[in-house]
DNA sequence: TTTTAACCGAGACGGTACGTCTTGTCTTATA
DNA sequence: TATAAGACAAGACGTACCGTCTCGGTTAAAA
């Protein structure tokens, strides 16, 4: 039988528009420049309720991350079949939602609050760039033969998310064909640029 | 004709003191937690000295990496003619630096600090991870015939080095045979040990 | 024929827990520092409880003081027929008390009470400094015609009460003699002694 | 010559404008709901530049009485050679005075002050109740033989004072006559009912 | 016997104010 | 005129209490 502590119950009405406020500061003004106060003050609660639940403003943005209300729906590798097609149409679709000057602060942001609170970190790490389903997509490509049994996938995966990540530190503007030669780097040439039989070993 | 505009010119031993103290607080309480207060009470220097040069604490930092005052000497792969075995190394290297978690928490606030401050940000991807060296390197591996010609060098090392900067910010520990496997992620396998890496260690 | 309404009857227990807290969180950390949470911890009891009998804490206290958990029994001036030395031996017995500075700090504290709540003035009138008692006192003076007939009783002791607040609220320490000084100074010199208690003690 | 410190000098614009408003302040609404915030804002000065001068709401309230910010001129008894006159003119004043409720609340509020404050304690004392110009016309009405050498002067004023303060605490209303029946009560009756003979002690 | 009003403890809530910290600007005296 | 010192207005920080409300549970008169 539930074992329920005296005292009024937490109220969900005050934690929804405490993460609306935080995820609307958030995107409005980033990660520094994000208050208790202002936070406080626009989902009309008073600064001890947030304090009574989260202990910093990175958990804050971390449950936020959590429940969707930082980042759109995640992207998902499609599967056509064609791994390195389906690779670079996930990352044209990533690269497409920084080149919006607006996403790219909101991600850089989230790379702020990332290097001050772990958890943001690991959210950052399982819900925003792809965690499982691209993974799947990957072990997918080596049940198929298009990744040789034993490649490291995980590498792999932080290599390409690793790479969109420090563009997005350095701020370096996306190029054309960006796409595919990340690709290239990750799991080698496609198909109609082949074997050149030199001494490159194969993948 | 040198034209020296009147009065006292600007102070070297102010200058220094300040980055000094910069390199020093950064060093010891994190980007974050970095005040101009705390850096001109230590150089024993007016805020108004550092405003009067440095627009912001980004900007400090920024230069204090320039100076070299944060960071070691750039970590510089090897030349053995084995490429595969020279970017483990240089990796190796990397890796163990960042394993002392006072060096990670160094390098997460460097991350913080290029969050917001774009000089950090370029700043970083010059003179700490390498850049030109590692550059030159593959390069030379093109030359030598062990990258395939039109290799997407630079993404190749925008991969290996995103994939550090990723491990930063979500705090993965390093695990063993990390550096083989990132190798092989973005050069492939090595050839005399084609097995060699395993599977990728869970995440 | 006893009306009584439905529901739970008050709690004396929770009354008198409320009331003691509130007694030694007084004594202990004086009128401002009270704090009715501090009182509903230390009882055990729920904030609601308090405020559901007593409107403020000056209330609280006033009832206090009415149930002499506050102060020790009044002060009582003795009848040896003698006046001057019953006042004097009854200003003796209070200023003795006034100079454990323990008390002191209560009797300014019960001050600070007065002070906001008119309630908590009423009642330190009436049972801590003797009120009736001391007044009975000089209505038998008159009888005995140790003061004349008309004298104007209730100013002599708003006087000799409002001279013990004066000092307890300008903090001034007592004086050699003082006791005797102020009988002088309200009711006139002890015949048998006319120059004693000689000049004021300097302030 | 003289010794100067480096840095910008004490604002006195900023301690006018905080001494003002806290005068206003502690008028409008007493000492407590006295509030620092209340007070750096009606002055337009931040908080920090209170606190860097002044400790504590207590000592600013002591300095405001200093300056003569809280009270008006200090009462001045007459000396036209009738000492009970004098006294009884004083006090009538003194009881107008208090008789204005707004005037009353205010030195209620001053007595609040004084209970968590010894410097105002002390000011009050000193500045308010008329301290030495009372103190002199007793000396005078000593020298005049209108009090007998060694009369506890002191004594007589804290007597006379304190019947304020007590009344002020307890919210007693004055009463037709009061004036003189203080004066009756601390020097003696008026020269047009005198001497009854009686065994009461000649002042 | 059931209902129901009032009590109780606990504790969450929206607020106000606290005293501290830091920011970036301004002022003063010195070099 | 640049500097070290430091005062200043501004405003966020995290904490302490305020007085109200809400929970789940108990008590006892009324229905």
């Amino acid at each position: 039988m539930a074992e329920r502590r005296r005292g009024a119950a937490r109220s969900e009405t005050a934690r929804l528009a405490i993460l609306r406020a935080t995820a609307h500061q958030f995107a409005e003004r980033g990660y520094d420049h994000l208050t208790m106060e202002g936070i406080a003050a626009e989902a009309g609660v008073g600064k001890q309720t947030i304090y009574r639940w989260w202990p910093a403003k990175g958990a804050l943005v971390a449950e936020c991350l959590l429940e969707g209300l930082l980042l759109p729906d995640r992207f998902l590798p499609p599967d056509t079949g064609d791994l390195r097609a389906d690779l670079t149409a996930w990352l044209a679709d990533v690269l497409a939602f920084i080149d919006d000057s607006r996403n790219e602060a909101l991600l850089r942001s989230l790379l702020a609050a990332a290097t001050e609170n772990a958890e943001v970190g690991r959210r950052l790490d399982e819900s925003v760039f792809a965690g499982s389903a691209l993974m799947t997509r990957l072990e997918a490509a080596v049940e198929a033969s298009d990744l040789r049994p034993g490649a490291p996938i995980a590498e792999i995966i932080e290599a390409l998310v690793g790479a969109l990540v420090f563009r997005v530190l350095t701020r370096t503007p996306t190029s054309p064909g960006l796409a595919e030669r990340l690709v290239d780097a990750v799991v080698g040439p496609s198909a109609q640029a082949p074997r050149e039989g030199g001494p490159s070993a194969p993948r």
